[in-house]
DNA sequence: GTTAGCACTCAGTAGTGGAGAGTGCTAACA
DNA sequence: TGTTAGCACTCTCCACTACTGAGTGCTAAC
């Protein structure tokens, strides 16, 4: 790979991004000042296509780029763009204090991300991983109903409702409390869930109205672990690539499995942006998307993801740049409700 | 109209519901045992095609249900079909206790409608209508922390929490609480939602480190009011009539719109299903499909609605059976949980 | 090593000609 | 008067063909 190569295939690259149409060595030619001709550029194609970066999708066709050759844009040759300023407003006016929930927050984050960049947005939400138990009350609603509120460091409330077959005595009440508060307090929430429901059918010993099944899961902290927000499934349908509809139906069927999505909204690796491109990606419905994610972290931790999901043929620049500072955002908004506490 | 007439009618609906294709003469007389040739069908159908019930694409192509005769066929011809028992059962295991948040009954709930009907469902979450507030509790949390829980009648919980700019007093929070209680107690939401914010401004006047803006929000009690459940948008993708991109591109960007699926399913009537059909739907993107409604209540008090959308060639008869089933079973549900209190 | 020129390939498009489905009309029939 | 068989007619759909244009690879000259 010399520099007119490389050259030639990063103008490859922007020509298709921008057309989706094949490129043909004149309109490189005369679209890019590479300083040569059309058939030099035909015999640098020729070298690209057996090197395996660009491919035709038939012999009077132009080139695309291939899995391999997207991925030497994305790693080598890709320049970061910097963001319009009028977005960064749009990004910075979405933290400016208005919401309060965290949900909604990640919710009007993937909204925007969708929007800002045409493409498929996806959020996954903070998960409990390091959180502890700050704070557990017992309170009587009316005589027959406790309910439990239990506060986390990371300010996560759950409330739950425990029905019983006969009245409970206040006093009896406070034992318990205080009986909970000395196990689980600042313990971390994994344990909490995994000791709580023992601990919580002992006390309730048999008085307790809900069957198990419903005990077990209220005895647990729920978190937005499994949350993963979607926003823009419809702007895959605008790309000229996804017109078949049968393409376009597996993936959206597949964006619809919010199991699938929260596997591919893992966490990767910290701090960096992650690029995957068409084959990459762990479906094979797939194949002609590329996913950029980045994650959000408090205090060095990874709490969430972040992701666009668009087709192969992505502005990856641009949304390297918008994946990227929207996770920092979100990281920075953490910190300052952490420190709020 | 007379018995004939609606016989062919209700043949032409069923095989084009069935087979998606415009219905012809011949295929009628074979298939469906009106007792008379083709020749007579043809005469009968170009009758009704001067009534507005059915309409020819093109000359040399059979006929189609107009919208004015889906709706003909919806109130008067359509039988009411029985649900499948496997699919009764389906139903009903999902009310089996396994679930506790009411988000999630209902978010299963329209998974499954989704499923069985094939076509796209939506849930929207019960309102606070005529709900009061049953419980106020004020907690500390730490020093400069309180907890505000609140408790409705229908067992909605509300958790906010204030930053004080310097410690609180328990006794100064005792006085706080009893006196929002006196007020609130027992009173509806909205009532609560309008003056809360004004009390606790008072009460906690200028200690409270929030901007204004976030104590105005924190002093309502929210609920799901504004929640519309969606799932499924990817079968519309498989209805023969939506195989053209641009057409389903429009109907799957106004699904992604909250507030427009919201004024969808807004309630119009309590206790019957409701169906809307092609051009009768508010939004023009929407003129070849079809929604069929219900409404679920509390003590003869509607609280929300289930839907399905679908083409408007759609399976009225099960389709109306299934949703129906689905209220009724989301009322039921709603009862116990009252009574339990 | 670069370039101009040229033959070649192939997708896409427009035009053409059945084939088939379905109708409307007419005339005969009960 | 209502029903039916028959037939001409219309129009979509599909396959086939020819043409065009984009783009390549190769060769020979610079």
């Amino acid at each position: 790979m010399d520099e007119r190569k490389r050259k030639l295939l990063k103008a490859i690259v922007k020509d298709y991004v921008d057309t989706a149409e094949p490129v043909g060595s004149r309109t490189i030619a005369k679209k890019y000042d590479l300083g040569v001709s059309s058939a030099t550029i035909r015999n640098e194609m020729s070298d690209l296509e057996d090197l395996g970066y660009i491919e035709q999708p038939h012999v009077s066709a132009g080139r695309i780029p291939s899995q391999k050759g997207y991925r030497y844009f994305v790693d080598y040759l890709m320049e970061k763009e910097s963001i319009d300023p009028g977005e960064v407003s749009a990004i910075n006016n979405l933290f400016s204090h208005k919401l309060i929930e965290i949900d909604e927050i990640l919710k009007e984050s993937c909204r925007l991300l969708s929007h800002l960049t045409n493409y498929t947005a996806l959020v996954a939400l903070p998960h409990m991983e390091g959180d502890t138990l700050n704070y557990l009350q017992l309170l009587l609603l009316g005589t027959n109903q406790v309910l439990v509120v239990m506060v986390t460091k990371n300010g996560l409330v759950n409330n739950r409702v425990f029905d019983f077959q006969r009245p409970i005595i206040p006093d009896v009440l406070e034992q318990w409390e205080q009986h909970l508060r000395q196990k689980f307090l600042k313990t971390d929430i994994a344990t909490v869930n995994e000791k709580l429901l023992a601990e919580m059918t002992k006390l309730f010993a048999g008085e307790c109205e809900s069957p198990a099944a419903v005990i077990a899961k209220k005895a647990q902290v729920s978190g937005n672990d499994n949350k993963v927000f979607l926003v823009g499934s419809s702007n895959m349908l605008k790309q000229p690539e996804f017109q078949d509809i049968d393409k376009v139906k597996y993936i959206l069927e597949l964006l619809e499995q919010d199991e699938r999505m929260r596997q591919l909204m893992a966490p990767v690796r910290e701090g960096d942006v992650n690029v995957s491109i068409g084959p990459e990606l762990p479906y094979a419905e797939m194949k002609e998307c590329s996913l950029v994610t980045a994650t959000y972290s408090v205090d060095g931790k990874i709490i969430g993801t972040v992701g666009v999901l668009g087709p192969t043929r992505m502005a990856y620049s641009k949304t390297v740049s918008m994946v990227d500072y929207m996770a920092r955002q979100l990281s920075d908004i953490f910190k300052i409700r952490n420190q709020g506490e």
